[in-house]
DNA sequence: CATACAACG
DNA sequence: CGTTCTATG
């Protein structure tokens, strides 16, 4: 379906190394190639000349994963790379990369993901090393997007977004609500409905996914101490519960439990103290929410044996029409 | 020489584990019993009913180390307690301990070396984490001191002090002058003339062992790239150098280079940074200073092979009299 | 329990 | 190059 185009003039390689200035363009790429790829803004390249061996978002399956690495220089060091070619998805969706514009991404990224040669990353300009999101695609974008339009979260990395032919990918990074849930406002009452609105935005032209570390878990099932936790720590408070049935109630699925709805123990995050991970200790933080697309999911995995973060990846199957 | 001295009241060990005040006397033992040593003023308490197994200062042989440890607790995983054993000194001196009042000295010192029970700990309480000094000892001091009376240096622990019998022993974490020499006023200024004012002082009783990192080679033998470095890196400064002259003049005697006067390659730090060590780049910056005891001194060894700082300790065998 | 930075050397 | 702290989770 993709028409090819002759190329007006040959790519940039962007080879600066150095620490950059903010709200310039190109350094948002963190000195990484984001191959014709436009940067912030909404942009359709047509496919280049290496087109005839790109792989390209066409019908069929097609697997996405969402990982808070939790520190993606720390992760790639536990094993990261050989994670992300077993699970071998067409798009890997990161939190907490913890990248900062001074570091860049770790050199194994780019010598060891070839395949994944389309890189967009939203990293905190606020906060050297905190938050961070990213997306890796093997499939050209039609657009990306870092932020969600508003630099309070945008400042952050929280949210990165990726277009595709048939629906839009945006992945975040929920602020976490803090200890003694000092966030909690701010993410209940600032982020939660700005994020509702740029996913209202992105519908109005096709499906979205909404993927990534959403930091509550909807239900009892959904972690293993329901009862100590309810309204007293971040993620499982009755307001950020309410935000994420807001957004249930605008039709997002959320596409494991739509497959699994009675399933237990299903964590997608276990903390490091007291050798959680180990008793299975658990919540379910990281999601897949469908909009107008629930019909393209096959199935969603808990790759709950995945090391190398507090959380573990989870994929989606889809099968795209 | 020492008359036994009946207790008047069980000696009060110090069992509080939390984190304290500042100017409580208790507090800067931190958390360790220092047995029936006061504070930090001056005492001279007699023997203890122990005082039959305890090793006594007498005549004869006496070993001193000074070891820079660069970090008391990153030092012991790499074997601080074998090396001290196996110099097994009378008196360990040590400079940047690097201990917060809030962790407390690591519960290896305690455990593995009991024969070193006076312990006395300098720690910085203006910058948590940072410089500290120490004197462990088998023998009992008369007493012992945190600090030469000036708050400025002695909030970070810069110096302490174990009066025994026959000496005063003085360590000190020379202030560094700092990239771009941004603190070589003050340390040249206010420190060496406070610190040589307190020498002075506590050598009108007797005769003073001062020894620790003091931050400077003296000549172009005590570093291996003196041309380079001479009045652009900290430690080699002609207004270092002129402090350790001062010292000198006021009758202080280099026990290693009295010993060794043209020795070359005779370092006691080397930058982890290029791999200085392995080349044997180094500086010569540990010392012992001895006012009115030269003639103790039956060798200075540097033990260069020992691993676990960036300094190694450098060992001063007396023959007391 | 673990990551990242900053400060300091 | 390496240690420590702090913020953050």
């Amino acid at each position: 379906t993709k028409k090819k185009q002759a190329k007006k003039a040959p790519p940039k390689k962007n080879e600066a190394k150095g620490p950059k200035r903010k709200k310039d363009a190109e350094e948002e790429t963190n000195g990484l190639p984001v191959p014709d790829l436009g940067p912030a803004t909404q942009e359709k390249p047509g496919s280049d000349d290496e087109s005839a061996t790109e792989k390209v978002e066409s019908t069929g399956m097609f697997k996405i994963a969402t990982w808070n690495v939790a520190g993606l220089y720390a992760c790639i060091k536990k094993g990261f790379v050989e994670t992300a070619k077993t699970l071998d998805c067409d798009v890997i969706c990161l939190q907490e990369t913890k990248l900062s514009l001074k570091k860049g991404p770790p050199p194994e990224i780019r010598s060891e993901l070839k395949d994944w040669k389309y890189q967009n990353y939203a990293n905190s300009e606020g906060k050297a090393g905190y938050s961070g999101t990213a997306i890796f695609s093997k499939t050209k974008p039609l657009s990306i997007q870092r932020g969600i339009g508003k630099s309070k979260h945008d400042d952050f990395g929280r949210s990165c977004t990726a277009e595709f032919e048939k629906f839009y990918l945006v992945t975040s990074y929920v602020p976490n609500s803090g200890r003694g849930l000092v966030n909690l406002d701010y993410r209940t009452k600032e982020w939660e409905s700005d994020l509702r609105n740029y996913l209202t935005k992105l519908n109005k032209t096709k499906p979205v996914i909404y993927c990534g570390d959403l930091n509550v878990a909807h239900t009892a099932i959904d972690l293993t101490n329901d009862k100590s936790n309810y309204n007293k720590t971040a993620g499982y408070t009755q307001a950020e519960i309410d935000e994420l049935e807001k957004l249930l109630g605008l039709g997002y699925v959320d596409a494991y439990r739509k497959l699994y709805p009675k399933e237990e123990d299903c964590y997608t995050f276990w903390s490091y103290m007291g050798g959680a991970r180990a008793k299975n200790v658990g919540w379910r933080l990281d999601y897949f929410l469908m909009k107008d697309c629930e019909e393209w999911v096959e199935d969603v995995v808990i790759h709950s044996k995945a090391q190398g973060s507090d959380h573990c990846p989870v994929e989606i199957k889809l099968n795209l029409p």
